[in-house]
DNA sequence: CCTTGATTGCGTACTTGTACGCTAGAAGTG
DNA sequence: CACTTCTAGCGTACAAGTACGCAATCAAGG
């Protein structure tokens, strides 16, 4: 059998995290539970509180992770306007492909070091085009807030089939509004707006 | 004792949705669960699920009162810019305000009847300005998604204390993003990139 | 080594949404 | 009126997150 007490230090948060990351790739997040995690890990689900506050905190770690692997932009910095829409683009895709990251960015403000990273990356660019700094940070903000709002409805778009309501004329278009195309339609807006 | 089967009719799809605007109104969202709902209507749980589909179902409808009552800027058409700014101002206030609504709009593309019609209204407004149906669409997508995505994060700042990382610039401008006044700044860059 | 205190694994139990299937009573049929 | 059918209210039960507190084990001091 394998009862008895598993031994000190079988948990460490490091190996929770570990666990979370390998089970959310493997099963998908909406498959990972508490007790799924405690059970790959060999103890029982409540031993896992001595390490992460909740789910949400195990969460954060483990979006960090993903983060930190993603968000960099490929081209160079000399092209800002490029370099913003990659660095805008791979963190779509990233919360649209990962419901767990999505999930994190809708809880909270996300301040983990991959975010902080990336976000001084992103104002260091945008100092050069802009200059001030309080620019700066607006310019930043809208981009995110952008960024985020689009996602969270991309990812949600599986089909509502009927409305009851006949405007199929707004329907029909409903469908075809959370796009990567359309992100990048919108964002040039933005863009547009921002550039002085 | 209040025992013994509730007659017949007792609950209604509208005399539940009533109850549940109520009870948010009242105690607020967190704190309205679906027995806490079904105690007030004087019926066992189960029985409302004979007349939502789920709680996310009843939201909508919940929901969809508050945006009918709420989405209407005041001001005329023709300052377009003006009154684009209040549509969008109104569902952030909303969705700031209210974490049921929040909540709604981040699960799935909001269709119910208000959201269609303001949707009308706006892509109107944005008609008579831009023209081109296309652009219209992209518009109207970009400003909705800033807003969506602006009020998510609104909405989840409660402050996070110590990030552990020391850039105390970056934490200190974190704390003043998601302002009212943020939103318009940031709307602004996106009308800006939107106009002709 | 034994006592004492701290750390950490865990058993139990509560809350919430909701699947499943039973059943009472209304509505239709002969 | 008796019988069938359909429907709406409900009892039971389960999964998931996690609060609470006990207890096993390790470390420190005598």
């Amino acid at each position: 059998m394998t009862s008895a007490r598993a031994p000190r230090g079988t948990v460490t948060r490091a190996r929770v995290v570990d666990a979370a990351s390998r089970l959310i790739a493997a099963e998908g997040y909406e498959n990972v539970t508490m007790r799924g995690l405690a059970s790959e890990l060999g103890v029982a689900p409540m031993s896992l509180y001595r390490h992460v506050a909740s789910k949400d905190d195990l969460l954060d770690e483990v979006v960090d992770r993903l983060l930190s692997e993603r968000w960099r932009p490929r081209s160079r910095e000399s092209n800002w306007r490029r370099w913003m829409t990659e660095a805008a683009d791979n963190l779509r895709a990233l919360l649209v492909e990962q419901p767990a990251a999505l999930h994190v960015f809708l809880s909270h403000p996300v301040v983990s070091p991959a975010a902080l990273e990336r976000m001084e990356a992103m104002m260091r660019v945008l100092r050069r085009v802009l200059g001030d700094d309080g620019q700066v940070i607006d310019a930043w903000a809208a981009v995110q807030m952008y960024t985020i709002g689009f996602a969270a409805l991309e990812a949600s778009r599986e089909q509502r089939p009927d409305v009851g309501v006949p405007s199929s004329e707004v329907a029909g278009m409903l469908a075809g509004f959370a796009t990567p195309h359309q992100f990048s339609v919108g964002l040039r807006y933005l863009l547009d707006g921002i550039e002085p």
